[in-house]
DNA sequence: TATTCGTGACGAACGCCGTTCGTCAAGGAC
DNA sequence: GTCCTTGACGAACGGCGTTCGTCACGAATA
């Protein structure tokens, strides 16, 4: 910065332009983190940004959070703030449903938000939440309690790992938006498969590419869970 | 780099104190990215130092690589080199378990390329040969070729997903491996659960962290296997 | 043979990133 | 009124991927 004229007299009785800066807090840290991380501009959260958006440096920060590694887990539990868990009372394979939806639809509101969700552990309240209440669904599923443990694990990895394999590891925006659209890096790798050398991905070449993001995934959820109810019974390990 | 002497005629005649380096190549460079990769001091790989141990300057592999990007696509098909997929006349299930697992181990050699793996899209020569070699298992159980199509997806995600999963974020190798295990923050997430709040967390608390990385991997693996029988003849979609 | 030209190599720089260190001023304690 | 704690923060460090402009070298041309 440049030294200030200390002639300006008008500097020095308000230093800051813009009107009453709240004062720094952890709360307003990642309520600015996770604003950037589902930002439409498609370029994430960082700790400058954000101490830039809050009006200081990025050392600033460090009095609140220990690390980058811990204001993403914040962030991400501040994102599973709009994963609904529906009612006790609910049917339990449409309750799970909307379980596992909501989760995808809040985790997959931009692909950095994605990908952060993918690498952090989630151990916030509301991943305390989300785990009790699919918990409470496959008990009233007639799962065992063991089984129903290792299930949870499986399946919010699986809605993590959904969301963050087609968010696009770059900052750049495709016009075809998914990597695996007609035209794309597959559909090419799947062009040079001849019908010799793979028969059965020449045969399947159309299977491979069919089907849309919701199908794909509600067809994902579906196998899942009924792998999961058949192992229900015999405990796991 | 410090102005050479020009007086000092012995460094004209050789350059360089390593004997015959090796022209720049793509296959040179992928070579070393990889060897860095699942180097065990878990730095992973990165351009510049790629090219520091090729003894040039990060600009020159930009002539043999478009992008990291594509250096990580070739990298990872490198490291897909080590995936086993049997033989046709192998029984389907041990041959299916047979190329998961050694999936699993290929790209689990190191917490980078784990990460690596789950970011890039596999489209090399290996990813064709293990799609081919899955499809071929699945035929061979029954399974008609659109649900087929699907659950290879499903599979290689599944399979990059734990691999990536337990692969520390960071480059601090902490003292007990795993964030999972007892003590860590997961265990301390889990004991911040009260038995009236989440009751269902409280009770499967112990089952929530049991088992070991092998033991849970073949239970998942298991599960996503009967639920892919189980969806076989409907077709997807 | 002498000259031109295309091209691969690469030093230097740009603009990011997360993190650390040392300073400094404001506010509470005495 | 003075001391001291502590939050804030400017500056810098080392690392990253990528780009640009230059330059030497070998092949093609005259």
């Amino acid at each position: 910065m440049a030294p200030r004229d200390p002639f300006r007299t008008s500097e020095v009785a308000s230093r800051r332009s813009r009107p009453a800066k709240p004062p720094l807090s952890r709360d307003a840290i990642v309520e600015e983190a996770y604003r950037q991380v589902i930002a439409p501009d498609g370029a994430g959260m960082s700790l400058r940004r954000v101490a830039l958006a809050l009006d200081t440096g990025p050392a600033s920060l460090y009095a609140y959070v220990d690390d980058l590694t811990e204001l993403q887990a914040l962030v991400l539990d501040r994102a599973l703030d709009d994963v609904t868990v529906g009612a006790p009372g609910d049917p339990w394979r449409a309750r799970l449903d909307l379980i596992l939806g909501s989760y995808l639809r809040a985790i997959s509101a931009s692909p950095a938000l994605a990908r952060l969700a993918f690498g952090a552990i989630a151990v916030g309240p509301n991943a305390l939440r989300i785990t009790e209440a699919v918990l409470e669904v496959l008990a009233g599923a007639g799962v065992d309690r063991a089984t129903a443990a290792w299930a949870v694990d499986l399946l919010t990895m699986f809605v993590s790992a959904q969301a963050a394999e087609h968010a696009p590891t770059m900052h750049a925006a495709e016009p075809g938006g998914h990597a695996a659209e007609p035209g794309g890096p597959v559909a090419q790798a799947l062009d040079r498969a001849s019908a010799e050398a793979f028969p059965h991905v020449y045969a399947a070449r159309g299977d491979l590419l069919s089907g849309s993001g919701e199908e794909r995934f509600a067809w994902a959820a579906d196998v899942l869970i009924r792998g999961i109810l058949a192992r229900a019974g015999q405990a796991p390990g």
